[in-house]
DNA sequence: GATTTGACTACTA
DNA sequence: GTAGTAGCCAAAT
């Protein structure tokens, strides 16, 4: 099953983010029971290049675009982002608070 | 089987 | 408000 594994629960969730909104490590990590295991998402997203994850839209609690450098291209991230209509300044989300969306929100 | 790492978060100075 | 350190859990080597 794909719920088995804690990558696949990460997944998941990840891909459950809306179109133009962001969440953080820690939101899924609580999310998934793991809250304080929000470096297991990152792991798992570093995995998740096999998968349809919008790992973009994942950054840390700061709203900083931490895993950007682990992206494909060095803008790729802030590009991906700007293209859903995510204002990023400095790989930081502008209005982070405002475009956060919390995987308990989907409950 | 033990050690290191890793896209983090929270606390403390 | 900024900087540094500690804690955390799970996979990779």
């Amino acid at each position: 099953m794909d719920n088995d594994n804690f990558f696949e629960r990460v997944y998941k969730v990840t891909r459950l983010i809306p179109y133009g909104r962001v969440t953080s490590y820690g939101a899924i990590a609580r999310f998934l029971g793991a809250a304080r295991s929000a470096r297991m998402v990152g792991w798992a997203l570093n995995n998740s290049h096999d998968k349809d994850v919008p790992a973009h839209r994942v950054v840390n609690r700061n709203g900083v675009l931490t895993g950007k450098h682990h992206f494909a291209g060095t803008n790729l991230m802030k590009d991906l982002l700007e293209s859903e209509g995510i204002v990023v300044v400095e790989n930081q989300v502008k209005d982070f608070n405002e475009v956060f969306w919390d995987p308990k929100d989907n409950l």
